[in-house]
Order: structure tokens, then C-alpha cells, then sequence
DNA sequence: CTGAAAGCGCTAACAA
DNA sequence: TTGTTAGCGCTTTCAG
């Protein structure tokens, strides 16, 4: 049997027991400041005596804005988008905006789903890091979309937050270099992911700055993952000559090879000298050397793109890359006698 | 400048185009059957051609379902709440349902402002993981909510879905008793935690259950995190005699407890016995001896209370356990020669 | 400073 | 099978 809920509580019912219009209680609900202390203390009374519950989604149809944003993500259990997402919706909750999350999982058709769901709803705009591959092709082409904006990777036509990866890997080389290493490993990004590529590029950069050559063996393509990394790492010491040390993708992969190292009885900082990416509350704990692209800062900055996009839609496109900081932890040191330089 | 939008296109514009009323091409969007093959397939074409984005928030206020969820957690960067955002997300979105999220951080008056403003949405039913200690007092007492489920730490008053923590650890211990182990530690659960309290007694009883005494040394209480773990491990190494195993209060504590036995040259499995909880996805990379609670199923099962609650909100108050699992990885071995044993 | 009236975009209940 | 009518609960505009 369905219990019928008790009717609910609206203006009027607030209007008529305070004796005042519904346009009254509007006023003091919103906190517009004319209203008469008297008038607005015996609203107050009202609302607190009949337990009233603003609607939020009556006022929105009204005023054209939902105050809800949409954010979606490619991977909700990376714990680099963990970051950003509790920055994004600290931020915006505190700007009075509700965030609504999905998560693509890497998968495109869902993505589109999320964006289709998030415009039909309507969010006020919609904060997205775009699925693999999916920079050119990711917005739906009929239908009116939201004000966007993307975060960590690019997408066409749309504001972008995002972190300055070339520098970010070339730093991590040139730690690796004044630390005597020669043959440095670029592991774990998956070469369609345009952040890997600037990573890699970034890499490559770093080598050639110090006249280090690269071999093509050297880049272990894999899944960003921890197990990417743990069997990027196998890999790149199978390689002879092995590296001394290898740039990672992220923190993730990073972790990932570090417990390959371990289980080969390899040491990291001592053995064998590792770099993360992106200085998750993991690396910190797990004493990672890392690149710091603030995760927080970059949500936070999407957030604020898009909060302007809404205020100006017919602003330029904008984009915003943060500069990222090299963190000196215990998982990088400095070469010890290497046994491959000699044997060669 | 403001640049200014197109108008929206609304169902009067479809239903102009297509010769039809408002109502017909409601039904069409519904997809609601009766409507003619013909007719409909006009309105369609229409719908098309004219771009047209469906409202839900209108359709919500003349419907009084806003097709929105609830979800509040605790700690969205804890990979086993991540887990569960995925899997609820995903159930819910295939029921047709928009995920809101909300991250308390574990702190109460941020609880209270997400139930409030869900509630003013409004959200159809709300989903929460109560922060620590607000079983009793988390929801707000004025004001009217949706129905509520709450999942892994109880609530008072709403519906609950839950694991059996007395038995989960149970299985841990019975597990480490029978690879030989007599010392056992109970690390990182805080005391204030009932899922952390039913944890403990499980553990409790199964040391009971084979005559072990239980030393209150042996529960070392430290924050549910990877930090947590670590010191909480390196506390219970300083014992005299020291515990030979552990079991953990979840997985990010064994991977913290890990990392510290690690640091001090002890190999988990070998010289060492921990024994996670949860399940999650890192468990399996990293070959951690688990009680395997399926956040996902958890998730789901939580998912369905609430859909049911929706449908028969007058319905008795229920209550789903699920039951855990031993799952046995390489983080735990038999117990090798004890030093303290003859020492003693 | 407050009230009256109109209407945001849709669905529900009915009638045809 | 389709159309008509009336509103969901709020904000907005304009008077007063």
C-alpha cells in the first residue's frame, strides 16, 4: 500500500499564515535585503512553524537557472580525479551551486549520455574531462549544449584548465639526470591520450637537452593503471641494457611499478629511481617523488572558466595551463654503481 | 557583453511543426505507446530538425518526480566509497536516474547543508554513508526529507544496507589462526566507527573461539587511511612480544601497514601476516589477503532499498547484511619461525 | 516596501 | 488516438 506523504508546504501556504504575498516570502527567501525587519521575522516564523522546503526546481524553471552543474569524469576511482572532484564541488557548493557527477569510465557512449542527461536537466554548465580520444569528437553534435568546460584534457571548442605536462616531464628527466641517471624510462601512458603525449614529448625533450640518446624500447606504452605500471616495469627491466630510473604517467602507474620493483627485491631510490605524476594525497604518504600539478588548483580553475563562461557565454575561448613543480621524496636517488655501464 | 541565447525550443514549438498538440508530443517523448506510427514519427522528425532539448526540470514540477538521487559520502578519495559512487551511478543511471553527489569529508555540517539542499532540489530519495558518530543525530530534525537508505554505518530511522563486520573479521582471524598465527593485531579501526566497533568484536571472537587471549596492546586505534595503517603498524612492531599478523580495518590501512613493514625490510606474507578489508580493486593488483565485502553489490543493494522506499514509503523499516568473504592473496603466509615465541 | 498578475515548460485528467 | 484545459511552485514585472 502506498502511504500518501502530506501535501506539501508551499509559499502560499507561508504567504497566507504570515499574512503577506507569495512575492513577499519570495523576497525574504532569496535574502533581498528590502524587505522590513518586522515583515521578514514574521515570514521566518512561518516557514519555521510549517517546516516549509524551498523548491528549488520550481524557482529554476522560473528564474532560467537550475544552479546545478554537471561534472563529469573518466575515472572516478583514479584517486587524481577523487581530488579534483571534492575541490570542484567544495568550490562550487560554496558559490551556492550543487554538483551533479557522472562517470564515463573511459567510454564514450556514456559520456555522451551524461552530457545528453546533464543539458536535458538543465545543468547551468557542465565541467568535463573528456574520455580517450575523444578531443574532436566528444560533443554531440545536434542539440544545444550548456556553457563547457574542460579539465586535465583539451577538448574542441570548449575552455580548458589543464596542467603544463611538457615542463612537467622535462623536470622530472632533468632530477633523474643531476642524479647521474643515464638511461631513463618514459612508462605507463596510453600514446592516444594527448596528456601522454605532451608527457612523452616532455621526456623526450629532457633527453636531449643533457644529449642523452632515445631508444624507442624506452617509452613502455600501458594502461594508466597500477597494474599498468607494475607491468611496464617488468618490462623495462627486461631491457639490456635495463634503465636506472623511469618517468611515470601518474602517481597510480607509479605505485604500480614500484611494487614490481619490490617484489623483484629492488629498492626504489636505492636500485632503481621512480617519478610520479601529479602528487596525489598517496604520493605524499607513500613517499613518491612526483610532479605537483596541484589536482585541487585545477578543479578549482575549471570551476571558475566556467562560472565566467556562464556570466559571458559570448566570450573568447579561453584556456588555462598550471605550472607544474617538481617534489623531491625517497622513491628517486642517486645512481649507484651501475652494472650494465660497465658490462657494455 | 552578454551575448544572448537562442530562445529555447519548447514542446509548443514541436508540436506546431509537427500539427500536433503539446500533449502528443509529450507522449511521444514518453514514449508512451499509444501514439499513432505516423504521428509519432512526425513529431520525431520535428524534434530533429528543430533541435529540440527536453526539460526535466519542468517535467519534475508538473510530475513531482525530479528522476534525481542523492548520494552522500564520507570520504569520496577512499577507493572503496569510489567503488560504490561507480556502481550506484551506474544502476541508478540505467533506471533512468540522475546521480547528485555529495562528499561530507566526514564532517557533519556539511551533512546536514547536502541533505538540506538535496532535499530542496528536490531529490527523489537520498543515499548516505552518516560520517562518523552521526548515527544517531544526522538528520536534521525540522524540515522535511525524502526517503532515505542509508549504507555501510547504519542510521537511525531510515532503511540500511550494510556487511556483516563481526563475521568478516571473524573469517580474518580464523584464517591467520589456522596459518599459525597466536599474536594478532587489530589495527586502524577508530573506536568510534560502529562499523569499526563490530570489526573489533568480530576479531574478538574469533580469538575467543580458539582460547587466545586478547591484550588490549593488540588494538592499536589510528585514522581508517594509508597514513593510518603505517604508523599504526610501526605501534603495534614496538609490542614485546610483537604480533605476527594483522588484521586491518580496510585495505588503504593494510596498504599503509604494508608500506611501514616494507620500510623496516619485512616482506608482507613471510614475515608478516595482514589481512585487508573490502575488497577493492587495488587489492587485487596488489595481492592483498582480503574480506571481500563487493562495494559494488553493496551499492546496488542500497540502490534498491531506496527504489522500493520511493515506491511504499509507508513500508516497515528494512534492513539487508551482506555476507563477507575470505579471500586469500600473498599478504598473508604461514607463521615462520617465532623469535618471540622461544624468546619468551 | 509590498501586492497582483502572468508565466517558466511541462504533464495529468479529462473529453472528444 | 489526440486535443483541451488547468496547473506544478516559484520568480518577475509592474503598480501602488
Amino acid at each position: 500500500m502506498l502511504a500518501s506523504s502530506p501535501p506539501r508546504v508551499t509559499l502560499l501556504d507561508i504567504a497566507s499564515d504570515a499574512g503577506v504575498s507569495r512575492a513577499t516570502v519570495s523576497l525574504v527567501l532569496r535574502n533581498v535585503p528590502s524587505v522590513a525587519p518586522a515583515t521578514r521575522k514574521r515570514v521566518l516564523q512561518s516557514i519555521n512553524r510549517l517546516r516549509y522546503v524551498y523548491h528549488r526546481g520550481a524557482a529554476s524553471l522560473r528564474s532560467q537557472r537550475s544552479h546545478a552543474i554537471g561534472l563529469i569524469v573518466s575515472d572516478i576511482t583514479n584517486p587524481f580525479f577523487a581530488e579534483i572532484i571534492v575541490a570542484i564541488e567544495d568550490w562550487l557548493g560554496s558559490a551556492g551551486l550543487v554538483t551533479i557527477l557522472g562517470n564515463t569510465s573511459e567510454n564514450l557512449a556514456k559520456q555522451q549520455r551524461l552530457l545528453r542527461s546533464m543539458s536535458e536537466y538543465p545543468a547551468d554548465g557542465i565541467l568535463i574531462c573528456p574520455t580517450q580520444g575523444s578531443e574532436k569528437t566528444g560533443l554531440p553534435t545536434g542539440g544545444r549544449l550548456p556553457p563547457i568546460v574542460a579539465f586535465t584534457r583539451p577538448m574542441d571548442g570548449v575552455d580548458y584548465a589543464g596542467t603544463d605536462n611538457v615542463t612537467g616531464s622535462e623536470l622530472a628527466v632533468e632530477h633523474l639526470v643531476g642524479l647521474g641517471h643515464r638511461r631513463i624510462a618514459f612508462i605507463g601512458g596510453p600514446a592516444q591520450l594527448t596528456s601522454a603525449q605532451q608527457r612523452f614529448s616532455g621526456y623526450r625533450r629532457g633527453l636531449e637537452k643533457h644529449a642523452l640518446e632515445y631508444r624507442k624500447e624506452l617509452f613502455v606504452e600501458q594502461l594508466p593503471t597500477r597494474q599498468g605500471g607494475y607491468h611496464a616495469l617488468i618490462s623495462a627491466l627486461q631491457l639490456s641494457p635495463a634503465p636506472t630510473a623511469a618517468v611515470c604517467f601518474n602517481d597510480v602507474v607509479a605505485f604500480g611499478a614500484i611494487e614490481a620493483l619490490r617484489g623483484r627485491g629492488k629498492e626504489p631510490g636505492r636500485d632503481f629511481s621512480i617519478v610520479g605524476f601529479n602528487n596525489i594525497a598517496d604520493a605524499r604518504a607513500g613517499s613518491l617523488t612526483t610532479i605537483d600539478t596541484s589536482p585541487a588548483k585545477l578543479g578549482e580553475t575549471a570551476a571558475d572558466l566556467l562560472l565566467n563562461r556562464i556570466r559571458d557565454p559570448g566570450s573568447p575561448l579561453r584556456q588555462v595551463i598550471l605550472s607544474p613543480r617538481l617534489v623531491v621524496r625517497e622513491s628517486t636517488g642517486k645512481l649507484q654503481h651501475d652494472s650494465n655501464e660497465s658490462n657494455q
